[in-house]
DNA sequence: ATTATTTTGAGATATATTTCACAAAATAGC
DNA sequence: GCTATTTTGTGAAATATATCTCAAAATAAT
């Protein structure tokens, strides 16, 4: 059984709607609701359901707290995720001083730079210098990564968390790093994806103007 | 012609190596140097180009400056693209800071917060109080916006900056936006693609125990 | 100038993803 | 208890996306 990606970040976004409606004090759903919320079909999410072996009533729709408990467990939320950071700069401090993680059972343990002023060693959560990057993962069994730090230097990082033993995370930086399998990573660009609103922007308003 | 999402990412991002390739003194790419650097298929590539009326020369490969010039007109680098970001936290100020965006023709114009504290109406970008947007999309004709306030308040701030005349943009709340036709908001949320990787890491591993 | 080699471009094929449509189950009303 | 209504679950159809394959063009080699 394999799932596509698709249907795991739904299933993810599934499950922000859910548990803001269980603090509501709401106990059922149906994919309609679920539907609105996510901007997708019934359809749609009554298939994601059912490829993860999400069961409703029929005609009573869904227990939200049965189906939290299942999506826990398909998502792993049954330990709590120890993530690190390397790159201390605009992005990778906004992260590590996010709030909204921790609900989420994902923990920032630590932060990494090259830079020695970004170091702080005191605190909360302490940010080290880049070259204590990889004992650490090794002495604290991290598997997450998140690389934050400038392009040019994102594939000597990456390496490095990769022989220490991270086994997936995100990128921050605009390049495509080179792995093997064993090894998931998740590329974010806020560049990329300006541009491709952007992109589709323009040919809405090109439509439009075909139209009027 | 209606072109996917997934070309126009993608041309983005063969854009970005290409931009690279160039400073470094090189003329010209073949599909599969193009593939190799993005994590895609020559063939990929060469659809996507053909796609987008990118041509090359059978044996002698693409001239990086020529289709550099024709992705600019199709993603719309001719003009500069201003900016707004609502919410000044994390995300929020990270962004406004990011230096990566102006050498890709996006300049972040303006700030905007509900708290007080954040507004500093001097300096490089102004941030000015949340109440002051509608007046400044308004005035300055601005076109993108970028969510990145808490989920509740995100709504209500995207309405004001729609009524305003904002088409289109980001989204860093983990909601999903209810909007209208003629407008683009797409939707960036850290917490799920970690989720969703930590999904794929797990998977992975049962797999590989599975194998052993 | 001819032949061999390389790479594009695009139709055909394959795969992935989404939507449709409706039977079956559960509930509510009478 | 029977009927009407609602909503799930899923196979089938539709759409979207990616890959395969190979002829045609361009270049390089002889």
């Amino acid at each position: 059984m394999k799932y596509g990606n698709r249907s795991i970040i739904r299933l993810s976004q599934y499950r922000n709607v859910l548990k803001r409606l269980y603090a509501l004090g709401f106990l059922k759903v149906f994919s309609s609701n679920l539907s609105d919320a996510v901007g997708v079909t019934p359809a749609q999410v009554r298939k994601d359901f059912s490829q993860f072996g999400i069961a409703g009533n029929k005609k009573g729709g869904y227990d939200i707290n049965d189906i939290l408990k299942k999506m826990d467990g398909i998502l792993g939320k049954d330990k709590v995720q120890k993530v690190i950071i390397a790159g201390m700069g605009n992005i990778g401090s906004a992260l590590i001083h996010y709030k909204g993680f921790e609900k989420e059972g994902i923990e920032i343990v630590a932060g990494f730079d090259a830079d020695p002023v970004k170091v702080k060693e005191t605190g909360n959560v302490k940010i080290y210098h880049i070259n204590k990057m990889y004992d650490f993962i090794r002495d604290n069994n991290i598997e997450v990564g998140i690389i934050a730090v400038p392009d040019n230097a994102a594939q000597a990082v990456f390496d490095i968390m990769v022989s220490a033993g991270i086994k997936g995370g995100l990128n921050f930086a605009p390049i495509t790093l080179k792995m093997d399998q064993g090894c998931i990573m998740r590329n974010i660009n806020v560049g990329v994806e300006l541009e491709t609103t952007i992109y589709f922007m323009n040919a809405l308003k090109k439509q439009d103007e075909l139209c009027s």
